[in-house]
DNA sequence: ACTGGCTTTGT
DNA sequence: CAAAGCCAG
């Protein structure tokens, strides 16, 4: 009997539930859907994609199918070809990916076929942390303490006797495209798990300090590889190990925001683009497209708004299609306390250039520096550029790797360019705003909210920044 | 009803 | 050392 593995963020064959099932049921056809309502990505995640397929290609010996289409039909049409009874996934809990799988299902099962979900790409399925009331949770430290309780499944065993069909035609790769995907580093399954070994055999006991580091190897590095399920965070915690260290700890840490915001997600599908909370509904923003502030919001793209922190973050994202988090973090900040631009325009811009770009992860990162989202009150925490800078790239070595105009000035002279004589002589541009006033205007604008704080009205973004393909959420 | 506590900071 | 409010038990 032949069954159908449908691909979507799990490009791996160790510890995969779904691939283990198929394969006790003999061959299996394993297919990624290319959805055109998803192609609106931008070149590098889709460079990046289009090499993660080729990887997980080779290691079926050629197997994969691709094909293009709407997957209600790509999937009941490969499902009828290959003569299969039972297509298995991996569950997905984006608020997109729950209505077609909910379509897709329903449109296999008038062919008396069954979709069938295991496992999820997190090591608690979102949904099932629950708190003492059995209600979600809305804070992250009782969260994380009750998912260390729940405890990971432990990883499933490669299956035996797996046997790829290969007589199903699909489309080929787009070889620029893998190629392209590859100028990034690493790709693939094998590549992630020989990533996670150097990183578990040195960087990891120093974890706790060295992830904040942007200007050293001190993170994962893992991100991209988890978005794509080339590895499952149960094979990390697994490989952590009960005597955890400090370093280990922090690492666990770390994979349970990601767990956590995916359940947020979960529970609350419009908060993707949404506020989660209303308490700043009436927060009034800069309009990013205002011929007075589009200059800004543009300089703040390419990496130009003349602060270097900044800027060798922005630059950072879009040559390598990854940003340190601690960058992430003083980047956001800036977008939205100091350009007073709304979240939602900093977090597509994100989606548009990360190879790594996570829903649940990435717009709940930017709710929590716009203080809309779960933590309770960030409004007076904003994010001093020349501070951050000084305390996390000491060495200003991290400036200069990104930002070459700036590559004259020697250690940490090289945040603080307009205390020199030549500090633009390499056409590095002003700063276009003043921090001390952007925050003085930020703190204003949440106090006005503050006083005035009714119920909220509406809570409508702008039309330009809604889900992808401008469909009505929900 | 009560209360300890809340990733990531600024000056 | 100040900052606001509310989550979670």
């Amino acid at each position: 009997m032949t069954s159908v593995l449908w691909l979507r963020r799990d490009l791996r064959l160790s510890d995969h539930p779904a691939l283990h099932r198929a394969a006790e049921e003999g061959l299996v056809v394993p297919l990624f859907v290319r959805d055109p309502a998803l192609a609106h990505a931008g070149d590098a995640r889709r460079a990046r994609l289009e090499a993660s397929l080729a990887a997980f290609d080779d290691s079926t010996g050629g197997a994969l199918v691709v094909r293009t289409g709407d997957p209600v039909d790509v999937v009941a049409a490969l499902a009828a070809e290959a003569g299969a009874r039972t297509v298995h996934v991996t569950g997905e809990h984006t608020p997109y990916a729950r209505r077609r799988d909910r379509a897709v299902a329903e449109r296999l099962e008038r062919d008396d076929v069954r979709l069938r979900a295991a496992s999820s790409p997190y090591a608690v399925a979102p949904g099932s942390v629950r708190s003492g009331q059995g209600t979600p949770y809305r804070v992250f430290t009782p969260y994380a303490r009750a998912w260390r309780d729940a405890g990971a499944p432990p990883p499933v065993p490669p299956p035996s006797g797996l046997r790829w069909r290969r007589s199903v035609t699909g489309e080929e790769l787009d070889a620029a495209l893998v190629s392209r995907g590859r100028e990034h580093g690493q790709v693939g399954e094998e590549a992630a798990v020989r990533r996670w070994a150097t990183f578990r055999d040195s960087a990891l006991t120093d974890y706790a300090d060295g992830r904040d580091r942007p200007d050293l190897d001190g993170t994962s590095r893992l991100s991209a590889a988890l978005r794509h399920g080339e590895i499952h965070p149960r094979t990390l915690l697994a490989d952590l190990g009960p005597d955890e260290g400090p370093g280990a700890r922090a690492f666990a840490t770390e994979l349970a925001w990601r767990e956590f915001y995916a359940d947020v997600l979960w529970h609350t599908p419009e908060s993707a683009w949404w506020d989660l909370t209303s308490g700043l509904a009436r927060m009034e923003y800069a309009h990013a497209d205002d011929p007075a502030v589009a200059p800004h919001v543009e300089a703040w793209r390419t990496g130009r708004t003349g602060f270097p922190f900044v800027d060798a973050g922005m630059r950072q994202l879009l040559e390598s299609g990854w940003m340190h988090n601690r960058l992430r973090m003083v980047t956001a900040s800036f977008l939205v306390k100091d350009l007073h631009v709304r979240w939602q325009v900093g977090a597509r811009h994100f989606l548009d250039h990360l190879d790594d770009g996570d829903l649940a992860s990435n717009n709940h990162g930017w709710q929590w520096v716009a203080g809309t989202g779960t933590d309770a009150s960030p409004y007076f925490r904003i994010f001093n550029p020349l501070t951050q800078g000084t305390r996390f790239d000491p060495s200003g070595d991290f400036v200069r790797r990104w930002v070459p105009e700036l590559r004259h000035l020697p250690g940490k002279t090289a945040h603080e360019p307009w205390r020199h004589d030549d500090g633009y002589a390499h056409g590095y541009a002003e700063r276009i705003v003043e921090h001390g006033e952007e925050r003085r205007h930020a703190l204003d604008r949440y106090e006005a909210v503050r006083a005035g704080a009714g119920p909220s009205a509406s809570r409508t973004p702008d039309s330009a920044h809604r889900a992808p393909g401008g469909k009505k959420l929900r």
